[in-house]
RNA sequence: GCGGACGUGGUGAAAUGGCAGACACGCCGGUCUUAGGAGCCGGUGGGGAAACCCGUGCGGGUUCGAGUCCCGCCGUCCGCACCA
């Protein structure tokens, strides 16, 4: 008798969470407590987290923080009566695979499942409630089938196409090699300088959609995003409004120019105002008028020049400051002046942006004054600031483009800068050699990869009918399993080696043809995952349009903000398309993005150099996933992160403890018939910032409100069951395993997850006597305690009764009283 | 260089323009104990015996009142980076 009451005391004193979270989590797998009915739910709510690469090492804690914070949102939604439905999946094509396949020597369709295996046990293990029926693997062929039928979508569409394009070149691995496995300046691998290569690449014309992308930013009914995405997003698109000027050959060099009288170089400019001042123009090395345009005597410098340029690889090329450039020999007319201005190459002008050709003003940028001086070239200015003369001579470029006037420019003297575009813009067009535009930073996207770890972009080539789309009923295109698969110094696809794979048939004619080589870029499979989700069952359609009409768009997704930039643009675009192709019936994909933030390490980032990475699994085994949830919400603001320290998570262990022992005081006593006030004040003030904490994901704060309510109860000895009841709902998003515990012990036979969510009343969350601060001349001073909305002179008057307050007011006479209800007195005194 | 975020105790962090440091960790003291790396109780920004004074990176400003708003610096982190 007495053994059996020290063990059911202490059983109740500390929480056991191992054998607790395996017995929800197998509960939740038989009833199928996860599984909203796709079909038929009322109230659909999309919760969605960027999925995972499936690494080797297994989930890390970023990722479990990330998860985390997205589940305790979707539970909340749960909890508050909406049909919650959160997918996960796996993102499992790509470099990062590829190239650790390579490292350990193991071929990735070996790899991955095995990853994704290890993932889905850690993933079940935190206790997050993904519904298992729609998970999905980009590497999956009944996924990749219907990315390669995007990709058709938009060939069909006439929004895809092939063009040369420069690509970083390994000529010791003699592989084409991504940007982030250029390190500077060498490849990663083997330290060899990297080169540029040009290769025939698929491109999407995202550029066509600049302007929506950017619009729809500023558009709060479609998009309900982090600020510091859409900025991100909105300098990624890059607008700038200039003007396209055409300059006409000078007749010396015209002379000797096939069509010379013709040929016109076009330029982008932001700064028409300042055409006086041009004093060269400059082309890319790339840009195909320099062969044209160069006198046999110049050839040979610029074929050494574009060798030089060669040499480099991409990403040093965009980084190394130091200008350089040859003179082609040749002369345009600046079409204002009407005078010949030498034509040059430097790879200071990228082919990709704007014409891939520049008017040069050394007079009023940075990068033309540093190359003409370096060059001896003419630098004349066009603005002079507020009482600058005319001809002050310039030190450095003057930039400036909102004080100052222009000069010698002509029928512009005089006008301030915004005027003198317009003035000038306005006599472009009408002499015919040019006009106002807007040009974007955005490039078309390339989506082909010279790898081979992605699906396969479904075309073929016939000598007679070119670039054919494989038939959609012949999706997938398999991607062969190929032992050898290392990328070789043919810089083209390790698949076209598979003889047996890469000639088909021609779609067309039936003869004998060629398999595009390259596989889509990763950012295509996960351009469009959360539209498959909700169909995964379905393999004739890629999403059906009854369960998308009725999920999408995704109303919350979570993820990282690395992502700002390119996945959440490139979903963005493809939702765009579809929409245009009829397929979806929204344009923007998600309607509320929030990024996270991300987790150090006791002051440093993770790495595994630096060997503090927290591998979650131990301390999982150690503390539990409830504890472990909690303390990954707890320790910062989830959407700025935070320091993750071993010593910090018994906080929130020992609180769990401390709402177990309380449940089971409610079990046994549920005595406290009567409440105190404030303990039933604090309890609504909790239900309020818990409510309002989660909805704003501040999980921390929310976190903290709890345990205040607890230190509250266990200092007023209270273990009320409606206060008790609903404590334990409201950690049902953040302990899920151990708020279903405690709801069975308070007698429920049914999940946590069936309960409402606790509703406050919100005149209780006020006190009935308020303390005021009393402040003398903005100095707190004192504290009186008044009936709550006391009036003003109620509270002057309790002010002054004060002996503290009176001392500070002393003889002075009180000039103004400032009175904020129920917080705040302050007396302003002479 | 451009863009963004941020700067508060010993630590992680709280604060609709209104009591700076909630909550938690750690630490100190007490209690219980054969024991304590468990639990419980109390304390904990700095100075001061106290009354009080001083405190949110630095310097100005707005305001009755500024961690919060404005201007200018300094520093940290994250993007982008010769974008014409």
């Amino acid at each position: 008798m007495t053994d059996q009451i020290t063990d059911q005391t202490t059983a109740d004193r500390t929480y056991q969470p191992e054998a607790v979270e395996a017995k929800w989590q197998r509960r939740w797998a038989e009833r199928g407590t996860n599984q909203p009915d796709l079909d038929r739910a009322e109230r659909p709510f999309y919760n969605l987290m960027m999925f995972p690469y499936p690494s080797a090492e297994g989930l890390h804690v970023g990722n479990m923080f990330a998860f985390t914070g997205s589940d305790v949102y979707g539970r909340f939604k749960r909890l508050q009566g909406f049909d919650v439905f959160e997918p996960i999946g796996f993102d499992a094509f790509g470099i990062h695979s590829e190239n650790f396949a390579l490292k350990v020597g193991v071929h990735p369709a070996e790899l991955i499942p095995r990853n994704i295996a290890n993932f889905r046990r850690q993933l079940t293990r935190i206790g997050a409630m993904f519904d298992w029926r729609h998970e999905l693997s980009t590497t999956d062929p009944t996924y990749y089938k219907w990315t390669q039928w995007l990709f058709l979508q938009l060939f069909k569409a006439g929004k895809a196409y092939k063009k040369a394009a420069a690509v970083n070149w390994c000529p010791t691995c003699k592989t084409v090699l991504a940007n982030e496995q250029v390190v500077g300046g060498l490849c990663e691998r083997c330290d060899t300088p990297v080169e540029q290569r040009t290769l025939e690449q698929w491109f999407f014309r995202i550029t066509e959609y600049a302007d929506r992308l950017l619009a729809d930013l500023d558009d709060k009914s479609k998009m309900d995003w982090s600020e510091t995405t859409t900025t991100a997003q909105r300098n990624w698109l890059g607008r700038s409004e200039g003007a396209r000027i055409r300059f006409a050959l000078d007749q010396a060099s015209a002379g000797h120019v096939v069509g010379g009288p013709d040929v016109r170089i076009e330029v982008f400019t932001t700064r028409p105002d300042t055409l006086f001042g041009a004093t060269y123009l400059v082309l890319a090395p790339e840009h195909p008028l320099v062969d044209a345009l160069a006198p046999a005597e110049a050839q040979q410098r610029i074929a050494a020049y574009r060798d030089q340029v060669a040499r480099h690889d991409l990403v040093s090329r965009k980084t190394n400051r130091e200008k350089t450039g040859v003179f082609t020999g040749a002369y345009a007319v600046n079409p204002a002046t009407k005078r010949p201005i030498p034509i040059w190459i430097a790879d200071y002008v990228l082919m990709e942006y704007g014409t891939g050709a520049i008017m040069a003003v050394p007079g009023h940028d940075e990068r033309d004054f540093e190359f003409a001086e370096k060059f001896g070239l003419d630098i004349v200015r066009v603005v002079a600031a507020e009482g600058e003369a005319a001809d002050a001579p310039l030190e450095q470029a003057f930039t400036d483009d909102e004080a100052g006037r222009l000069v010698h420019s002509g029928f512009l003297d005089g006008m301030s800068v915004p005027e003198a575009k317009r003035a000038i813009v306005a006599w472009l067009e009408r002499e015919g050699v040019g006009e106002g535009v807007v040009n974007y930073r955005l490039h078309d996207w390339c989506i082909s990869r010279q790898r081979y770890w992605g699906p396969p972009i479904p075309v073929v080539y016939c000598d007679e009918h070119g670039a054919v789309p494989v038939p959609e009923d012949q999706l997938p295109v398999l991607l062969p399993e190929i032992e050898d698969f290392r990328p070789d110094d043919t810089g083209v696809s390790p698949l076209a080696r598979h003889e047996e794979w890469y000639f088909t048939p021609c779609p067309v004619c039936g003869k004998r043809a060629r398999r595009e080589t390259d596989v889509s870029d990763t950012f295509l499979d996960s351009a469009w995952y959360y539209l498959r989700y909700p169909s995964t069952e379905f393999d004739d359609r890629p999403f059906d349009a009854a369960r998308t009409r009725k999920w999408c768009p995704v109303a919350t997704y979570i993820g990282g903000n690395e992502h700002a930039v390119l996945h959440l643009l490139y979903s963005r675009y493809i939702a765009m398309v579809l929409h245009d192709l009829g397929y979806v019936d929204f344009d923007e994909p998600f309607r509320r993005f929030r990024a996270h933030g991300l987790i150090i390490k006791e002051g440093a980032k993770m790495s595994k150099s630096r060997g503090n990475v927290v591998v979650p699994d131990e301390y999982i085994a150690r503390w539990g996933a409830d504890t472990f949830r909690m303390y990954l919400m707890f320790l910062g603001p989830f959407q700025e992160g935070g320091d993750f320290r071993d010593e910090g998570i018994s906080g929130p262990r020992r609180f769990l403890d401390k709402v177990w022992q309380l449940v089971g005081d409610t079990v046994r006593e549920d005595a406290c018939d009567e409440m105190r006030h404030d303990v039933l004040v604090k309890w609504h003030q909790t239900k309020k910032r818990v409510t309002e904490g989660l909805e704003e994901l501040r999980y921390n704060t929310a976190i903290a409100a709890m345990m205040e309510l607890v230190n509250t109860l266990r200092e007023a000895n209270c273990c009320a069951r409606p206060v008790v009841e609903s404590l334990v709902v409201m950690l049902a998003p953040l302990a899920p395993h151990f708020a279903e515990e405690c709801w069975e012990r308070l007698g429920h036979a049914t999940s946590v997850f069936e309960a409402r969510w606790p509703t406050f009343d919100p005149a209780l969350t006020v006190e009935q006597a308020v303390e005021v601060v009393v402040q003398v001349n903005g100095k707190t001073r004192a504290k009186v305690t008044v009936p709550r909305d006391a009036d003003q002179a109620a509270v002057v008057a309790a002010a002054l009764a004060d002996e503290a307050t009176r001392r500070f007011v002393g003889e002075g006479e009180v000039r103004k009283v400032v009175h904020v209800p129920n917080r705040l007195l302050n007396l302003v005194v002479g």
